[in-house]
DNA sequence: TTGTACGCGTTATCAA
DNA sequence: TTGATAACGCGTACAA
């Protein structure tokens, strides 16, 4: 009962014609009260669900496809989740992806969801240099809200402020006294990375500290990579006074290396990390971070998405900034050697 | 370019027939070298992609819904991700839905999932014992696989040793000589919370402990409520002098509890939080805890609707049990107060 | 081996 | 207002 009753069985026992039963369904205006209430009738009798996917040939999906790296990450989850709950409230549902920032995954998942025939896409790439992504991206069929990328252009998107963001860690650390600053942060081939890099050398060249290069450390976002650079650089012979994360996930990694060099926080060593989180805010001290709303990226970005998939016509590319807020904790301190 | 192309495009360009197109997209044997040829030149020259829609109304859908709670717990992150990956190696698509324990929302996410036709269903429910969702559940028209939770009995299933794990949690912290141990967990009318309590109550018999049903204290899964009953168990005239967290995410809410009461861990309460966490592992002290693996847990999951989906015939529920271990850090000690 | 025609469950168009 | 019928894109019996 309910399993496999089509529309069809509803207008055979309402004795009326498919047509009929269709409008009723789809609360079309022009319909008799009596046939109304005779398929209303059977539709309950029967348990009849309409079948999105003999619906969807017809029109829409009404699915939309979201790219995210790894859903495990939990600032990800919020602005998926963020992202869900106003897209569910539109009628949509989303169908999430993890590209786990492997190249051939995403060209795969980006397949996948063409041939699903999502009515729209929200996403970020693991690189916005690879030609081949490039290639599937500018060709997707759909719209598309980019997330803290910047390619194609003419899509819309959805970033943070990360170049002040880096500027608002390196003032606050400056301000302590602090020369030797590193900052580790992902791969060159996305926006935020480039972003942070940018704000870094900026401000140190504002400031006149020495740009040391072997102090940015460009390699990913795993929490893994936070705990290999922040070990290696605090085995140096003279290794830096302060740390500046420039990644959501990096905090526990960079911790743990930290840990492993038997530092203390902040007197050894001054961190601040990027995005809160159970760790930054409640361990002892608290981790000073600069931190955006996720949620707010994915209602926007979700949004954005949707006023494009609904619009009559076209315009232009629409970009939202949000911008990053330091929250000054407990985690950065004087700078435990002189230079 | 790719986008609005259909097998009869395809066919078209090859000079071929529908039905020798279809043939050498679905692998067919019986086809010949010169068509299987002209088909796939012409299937990269137009950028052919099968419909999935299409597909999917002849045979299965090779989707499998998911409900979970919540998506933003990390430790069901882990838990979806890890079935995401075995079922994406045998060629199935997670939809990933989130019913936020409520009761409406599991009911439409159920109803959806159904419309949307999906091969087979990981769930978790809100409750057990509510008997819409019993009715629903049990006419859902794919098989399906429970994680942590009964109902059907008739329903495969994945849980944990949620009774044996509340054992250890309680040994350890009697053997530092812990009398008044307070557990907080989720609400009685899910599986591991009823595990829990069970399982207390069995030890404390044993060892001829106090039942005070004050300790016990069954609400939500909830973070917030591990913050407000920690603060209210510790504000009692006899407050206990170890809590036990009986969920995967009561840790952050009951370390803020006890930051807001100003108790130092382990010297003025003990905590045995449940599932590890970056928070669990690296706070200073870090905490001990009733660990299991989420992991392995959605391998098992996915594995378990894998076969059945495959199946050719029928055969028993299969149950799957998985142990946990006390992971001994550094949140238990002696009671700070004798009684 | 190849081609034709039908069915999957809807919605939408067009007569009646 | 209602009913019949043509799509939607694909797989597959069945006929050639």
């Amino acid at each position: 009962l309910g399993t496999k009753v089509t529309i069809r069985d509803v207008a055979r026992l309402a004795e009326v014609s498919l047509g009929s039963a269709s409008r009723v369904i789809n609360g079309s205006a022009n319909v008799g009260a009596d046939i109304r209430e005779r398929v209303e009738k059977a539709i309950t009798e029967l348990g009849f669900k309409p079948n999105a996917l003999a619906q969807s040939m017809r029109g829409a999906t009404r699915m939309v496809g979201i790219l995210v790296r790894d859903i495990t990450v939990p600032a990800f989850a919020v602005f998926v989740r963020a992202a869900q709950e106003l897209l569910h409230d539109a009628g949509y549902t989303l169908l999430i992806t993890c590209t786990e920032d492997r190249k051939d995954r995403e060209i795969e998942l980006l397949n996948f969801l063409v041939r699903r025939k999502v009515d729209g896409l929200i996403a970020t790439t693991s690189s916005e240099e690879d030609s081949d992504l490039a290639r599937i991206r500018s060709a997707f069929p759909a719209p598309m809200v980019l997330f803290d990328r910047e390619f194609p252009s003419t899509s819309d998107s959805v970033r943070v402020a990360h170049r002040r963001g880096i500027r608002q860690a390196m003032e606050h650390l400056i301000g302590f006294g602090h020369k030797r600053i590193a900052l580790i942060t992902g791969s060159k081939n996305v926006l935020p990375s480039r972003e942070r890099i940018i704000g870094y050398k900026e401000i140190a060249k504002e400031r006149h500290l020495p740009i040391d290069d072997n102090l940015i450390r460009s390699v990913s976002f795993e929490a893994d990579t936070a705990f290999f650079e922040t070990f290696k650089l605090l085995s140096q012979p003279s290794p830096p006074t302060a740390i500046i994360l420039g990644g959501a996930n990096l905090l526990a990694g960079s911790v743990k290396g930290i840990q492993a060099k038997k530092l203390r926080i902040p007197d050894d060593i001054s961190i601040i990390g990027a995005s809160d989180s159970d760790l930054a805010s409640l361990s002892q001290p608290p981790f000073t971070i600069v931190r955006w709303d996720y949620k707010e990226l994915g209602r926007a970005s979700a949004q954005l998405l949707r006023d494009r998939m609904e619009a009559k016509t076209s315009y232009p590319a629409r970009h939202i900034t949000l911008e990053t807020e330091l929250v000054i904790r407990g985690s950065c301190g004087l700078p435990s050697r002189k230079e």
